[in-house]
DNA sequence: CAATTGACGTAGT
DNA sequence: CACTACGCCAATT
């Protein structure tokens, strides 16, 4: 099992209207300090269909990346739709983060 | 194969 | 809280 494919089952766990941290699947990859590794293998993103990379965001909440259509400014949007929870162009962790 | 890059995270000031 | 510095891993050139 490469890390990648890893880092997709993972992606694809988070449910909606929750979002999860780059560090977070990366621990959960079994790498705990592969979190930019992560952000590689998003970028990657093999299925958007199937893996929703726009669930993923740092570990403050802010929301980096995304080369997907729109950028960073529809990934928030797409959250929005969700549910998650946002304080300002931050989303709040403590509310729509996963085991949180 | 070696060097560089990048959707990150933590510690110190 | 804002900024700087360092470490880490995987993908790309």
């Amino acid at each position: 099992m490469n890390f990648k494919n890893k880092v997709h089952g993972i992606v694809e766990r988070i449910p909606k209207g929750k979002v999860s941290t780059y560090g977070q699947v990366a621990r959960l990859a079994g790498n705990p300090k592969a979190a930019r590794a992560v952000g590689a293998v998003m970028k990657n993103n093999p299925d958007s269909k199937r893996i929703p990379c726009h669930r993923v965001v740092s570990s403050k909440g802010e929301m980096t990346g995304y080369t997907a259509e729109g950028g960073v400014k529809t990934k928030k949007e797409k959250l929005l739709l969700e549910g998650v929870v946002f304080n300002g162009d931050i989303v709040e962790l403590s509310r729509s983060q996963i085991s949180g």
